[in-house]
Parts: C-alpha cells; sequence; structure tokens
DNA sequence: AATTTTCCATACGCACAAGTATGGTATTGC
DNA sequence: GCAATACCATACTTGTGCGTATGGAAAATT
C-alpha cells in the first residue's frame, strides 16, 4: 500500500525537505534565524535527523541557496520564453515578481545578509543574471544599447 | 594637572563611550553584532562596567540610535542651512552624504535590520524628515506641489 | 584624613545553539 | 525471515551571550 504523507507528518525527510523548510525560515526572519535546532523541531524531529543529512549549519545554507538559485531561474526564464514580444514580456516579468512573493522575499532578505560569505556569490550571479536579461529585452524593444543598459539599470534598482 | 587620555586609553568610561563604541560595531557588523562582551573586551573594560551604565543590551540600543538620531539632524541639517539657493543646497545636500561614510552605513545597517522594534520608529523619523525636506527644497526650487514630491521620492530611493 | 560615591572586576547562574557519540527503530534487499 | 542500511532520538560537550551579586579600588566629598 502506498503510504498517504501529507506535507506535515512525513515518516522519514530527505535533505531537500531541510532545504526547503531552510527556506522558508529565511522568508519569514531571515538567514540569522536559521538555526538546526528549531528548524528540528519545526519539522518535527531532533538534530539527529540533521547531522546525517548535513555536515554542518553551513552546509545546509549552501543547499537552500543552491536550490532556490535554481528554482527561481526555472520559474522566472521558464515563464518568459513563452511570450515572444519583448515589451509584452517585460510587462510579464514585472507582474511576475509582483504576484510571487516567495522568491521576492527571499531575495530581500538574502540581500540583508550580504556580508554572509556563502550568500554574495549566489545573489551576485542572480543579479547579474537578472539585469543582462532586461537588458537584452529592452534591446529587443529597439533600444539602443547604452539606452537599454541604463533602463535595465533603473529598472532593476526601482524593483529592489 | 588635567589628566591626558586618548580615546582608547581612558581611566573610566561613560554611558556615552558605550553608545558610541555600539555605534562603530554596528557600522562594521551590523546591529545584530551588538553584543555587551565583546564590546567590552573592545574597550578595554569588564561587563561590570556596562551593566553599571544601562540596565540592559536593549537600553544600550535605544541610547545608541537615539545619539545617532540627533547627531544626523544636526549635522545635515545645520550645514544646510548656511546655503540660502535651493539648488545649490541640494548638490550640497547630495555631496554630504556620498563624503561622510559612517552615518551612511549605519543608515544602510540599520536598514537591513528594519523588523528590530527600536530600530522601526528611529529609521521611520529620519526618513520622513528627510524626505519632507528634499520635497520642500524641490518646491523653493520652483517645481509644483506633486511633481516636486515625487522627484523627491525619486531621488531618495536612488539614494537608497 | 575619613567617608561616601562612582566605576569596574570577578564569579556566578541561566539559556540556547553547534556539533559529536552512540544506540535504537524502521526499511529495504536478499 | 534476516541482515544491512537508512533514518532518527537521546545524551552529552563546548562555546557564547545575557543578566545578577558582590567586593574592591579610585575619586570626589566633607
Amino acid at each position: 500500500m502506498v503510504a498517504i504523507e501529507t506535507k506535515s507528518d512525513k515518516a522519514r525527510l530527505s535533505a531537500e525537505d531541510w532545504a526547503l523548510a531552510a527556506l522558508d525560515v529565511i522568508a519569514e526572519q531571515g538567514l540569522a534565524a536559521v538555526a538546526v535546532e528549531p528548524l528540528a523541531r519545526r519539522l518535527g524531529v531532533t538534530k539527529g535527523s540533521f547531522y546525517w543529512h548535513f555536515p554542518s549549519r553551513e552546509a545546509l545554507l549552501v543547499a537552500a541557496l543552491e536550490r532556490w538559485e535554481k528554482t527561481e531561474q526555472d520559474t522566472v526564464f521558464g515563464k518568459m520564453e513563452a511570450v515572444s514580444d519583448p515589451r509584452v514580456r517585460l510587462r510579464e516579468l514585472f507582474q511576475l515578481v509582483a504576484h510571487e512573493p516567495k522568491t521576492h522575499i527571499i531575495y530581500s532578505e538574502l540581500l540583508k545578509a550580504l556580508d554572509h560569505p556563502v550568500v554574495k556569490p549566489v545573489l551576485g550571479r542572480v543579479s547579474l543574471r537578472r539585469l543582462e536579461y532586461l537588458t537584452a529585452s529592452f534591446r529587443q524593444a529597439g533600444l539602443p544599447r547604452q539606452d537599454a543598459q541604463n533602463r535595465a539599470r533603473l529598472a532593476y534598482a526601482a524593483y529592489v
């Protein structure tokens, strides 16, 4: 028989479950609030579980951010490719960030923790990708190179 | 004889010395890094000193932010009153924030800690004052009320 | 000079989180 | 059914920070 399991009561956990829970905590209380024991309580287990899946808290952060970077990339760029007109695509993009608050909140929390060595490179890559994407879209919309770059920077700054 | 004392070797400390040291730590490592025992080590004393001047860590934060709010108000608005032409005054203002990094950095660190109940009202007041000042200057520079407000908001957002 | 005050050190107790060690239970593969 | 492995609980140890209690030294006061 197939076990009937909801997200909140599960017999056994995977490393990914921990990473997702960590992202939830980041969204709710920031990166500094990601602690092993509170997370374990939240998941209904103890530290013993955690240290089987991960060697350290640091490793959890790396895994969580890695997963966040991947999914944010997929959702945003996945939904964008469908639209061919670059101008409509830009509108869709802003619509998307506005109505997908989770990734959005995590982004701002990570901004607050930019001094953390694990966070910096990740956020650097994500920001750069978004900027390049914006610039490219503005260029396809007809703007010359320099103007497109400026518009992109402005739009992104406004978003932040 | 008057005691010759440098800032780093002083026989006895005052509450203000602690507040200033706290602001230094905020500027360097953020509000969360303001801890009593490390601060004491930094000042060359122990906790015993601290808890004579303050009843708690919270009280130190309040005192430090209060002091920061006061001095930032004095320096900025003090240097601005001298200039009568509102357009020149605006240029001076941006010049000022750019070359007075200390207050500036503290401001951004406090932004990261906006969720802290002690920080929120302080930063709210400071931001509001700056915005109103900007708006007033833009109006005196000849812009109508609505445009002045928008320009002020934009300029402040860009600064942040 | 003697006595208050002022300021600080030392030594506690408490709480909480990181990591380790070890043993137990549930699965899975055979 | 049985052994191996996967997953987790319990019980440590260590580190660090908050706050308290108390006694001692230096300054100021009289």
